[in-house]
DNA sequence: TGATTGACTTACG
DNA sequence: TCGTAAGCCAATC
């Protein structure tokens, strides 16, 4: 990834913002796309979340991409992982259980920024 | 320049 | 309860 196109990147705030708030995300827990769009104040461009996290790859490796799941709990971002597994295996590694490319107990797991950063 | 396409969500029939 | 449509907006063709 050359770096202009990481400039590039970086020229769209919604984007920044989208990197910001999935770095805020505490080990072992996970959000959703639509939790995130809801926080920045558009709910309705959750898709430009799943979009986020495509370009996060050549963004900034530090963002835990895998933390953001839809609102099922479902993986279903994991195609765009090194591998189909890695996804998953990243968040057992938190202490999360994944079957069947959904997370267990995503209720309990799910971290809404809107509550947590408290806004 | 205009049309299509998403790592999605919500609303409506 | 389930299927379909619409809305969001950046990127790609």
């Amino acid at each position: 990834m050359p770096i202009i196109l990481i400039m590039e990147l970086k020229q769209s705030d919604f984007f920044n913002d989208v990197f910001e708030v999935v770095k805020l995300i505490p080990k072992g827990r996970v959000t959703s796309y639509g939790a995130i769009a809801k926080y920045l104040g558009t709910a309705r461009s959750s898709r430009m979340v799943g979009y986020a996290m495509n370009a996060s790859h050549f963004a900034d490796q530090k963002i835990p991409a895998h933390r953001v799941v839809n609102r099922n709990g479902l993986l279903t971002g994991k195609h765009h992982f090194a591998t189909e597994t890695r996804m998953q295996e990243l968040l057992e590694k938190e202490g999360i259980i994944v079957s069947n490319n959904q997370i267990q107990n995503f209720e309990k797991h799910f971290w809404d920024p809107q509550t947590e950063l408290a806004l």
